[in-house]
DNA sequence: TTGTTGACCTCTT
DNA sequence: CAAGAGGCCAACA
């Protein structure tokens, strides 16, 4: 009973193919690549979760990925404003992987998203899905 | 080389 | 309703 049904609803034409620029130096990786990508593409004032990063890439399972792959986007040009990123809680759990504990809240506030308690208020008006604002229609 | 961990999310009990 | 386990891909030991 681990996976009774996989619904295969797929059908996504990720047909974005930009540079290999791995953390490590690796070339390899294209999910990395898609992920920083999308980052990229979240406007001003505007969060995101992992799971919809995720989700925009075909696999909401691999949000961990999503994650892992922020961690190397502080080091990769151009920056990935990796604080318009969080949970689906909307709390921000990766605030303390930044430069400073504080730096997450301090570019969100920039963004007019102010934070309370590590959560971001009114995360569902703030909320940017890469499957709706880009419409994949 | 294999095994474990990891900025998560979803399903099952 | 709450808690536990599973699963993805990649990096590190």
């Amino acid at each position: 009973m681990a996976n009774p049904v996989k619904p295969n609803k797929s059908a996504k034409a990720i047909s974005e193919k930009p540079k290999a620029i791995l953390p490590s130096g690796r070339k390899d990786a294209s999910f990395f690549e898609q992920v920083y990508d999308v980052v990229r593409l979240v406007p001003r004032g505007r969060v995101t979760s992992y799971g919809a990063i995720a989700a925009y890439l075909g696999t909401k399972m691999s949000a961990r990925m999503v994650g892992w792959a922020m961690n190397g986007a502080h080091h990769v040009s151009p920056k990935v404003p990796a604080h318009r990123v969080v949970n689906r809680n909307g709390m921000l759990s990766g605030k303390a992987h930044f430069a400073t504990p504080s730096l997450m809240e301090e570019l969100l506030a920039k963004e007019k998203v102010f934070v309370k308690d590590n959560m971001i208020q009114d995360f569902k008006t703030k909320y940017w899905d890469p499957s709706v604002e880009l419409s994949l229609d």
